[in-house]
DNA sequence: ATGGTTGCTTAGCAA
């Protein structure tokens, strides 16, 4: 049985204590993390390997910034799509462990969906998916994890008519989100929750968490082999509770995989 | 329509 689970933390440093003490109690073989905030060495390596873990970082100052973790080895990490868009945003690293590739993405938000950061998402989305058709293979087990910044339906989302016109849940995002799934990738949570949700996000602004205001935008989609080896998927809502909670809950599934392979 | 909160950096941006 292998646990993989994926959680923007929203700033390591600020989350610190909450990571260590996360991993000690849920005992991921995989974690995937988004949004560090920092860099490579403002990253808690010691206390992440204190814990049992190995890291792959694509680290980066201020925003942006992903992670692998695993109890098991790491190997062959890549970060970036090493095609020709000149790309200074951490986003994206990965690794293989237990015979299975595994990604960590923080797609771009979008912002208000007028400007440069809109069509950097929609482009991102598009770079993503000509990454995994031209060094991937569908039949292959591999985990795509992370904070994809849309919400796939209006089942995600729990007050879809406030949320429709925005970058979350635009018709653009959500083709970009079906392509994902067309390319071979399984959206294992929806299959285990066919209702919808759970939700994973709750903004700051307006209390959303309090408000129940909440949105499915962090995801774990498996190529076919793994995704058939899925036997359950949650999320960790007590995670957004407390004090200094992320906005991010942890997302996590579970498969019938051996630790081995 | 606007506002509300958090984090990084230090007044403004990003989410």
């Amino acid at each position: 049985m292998l646990k993989i689970a994926t959680w923007n933390v929203n700033s390591v440093k600020a989350r610190k204590e909450r990571l260590l003490s996360w991993l000690q109690r849920e005992m991921p073989d995989v974690l995937s993390l988004q949004e560090l905030k920092v860099e490579a060495d403002g990253f808690p390596l010691a206390e992440v390997q204190d814990a049992g873990y190995q890291a792959v970082l694509n680290a980066q100052k201020t925003y942006n910034g992903v992670a692998l973790l695993a109890k098991r080895e790491l190997l062959d990490g890549q970060s970036g799509f090493g095609d020709a868009v000149e790309d200074t945003q951490a986003r994206h690293v990965e690794a293989t462990v237990c015979g299975l590739r595994v990604l960590s993405v923080y797609a771009p938000n979008g912002g208000d969906g007028a400007g440069d950061k809109w069509t950097y998402k929609l482009a991102w989305l598009d770079r993503l998916l000509a990454y995994l058709e031209r060094t991937h293979d569908p039949r292959a087990p591999l985990l795509l994890c992370g904070d994809l910044n849309i919400a796939p339906d209006d089942k995600d989302v729990a007050r879809p008519d406030a949320w429709k016109h925005t970058v979350l849940c635009r018709p653009e995002v959500r083709d970009a989100f079906a392509r994902l799934l067309a390319w071979g990738l399984s959206d294992v949570m929806r299959a285990h929750h066919p209702e919808g949700g759970p939700y994973t996000w709750w903004d700051y602004r307006m209390l959303g968490f309090q408000k129940g205001n909440g949105l499915r935008i962090d995801h774990i989609l498996a190529t076919l082999p793994l995704a058939a080896a899925c036997t359950s998927a949650g999320v960790d809502r007590n995670e957004r509770k407390g004090t200094q909670p992320s906005d991010h809950a942890p997302v996590y599934a579970l498969f019938d995989w051996p630790k081995s392979a």
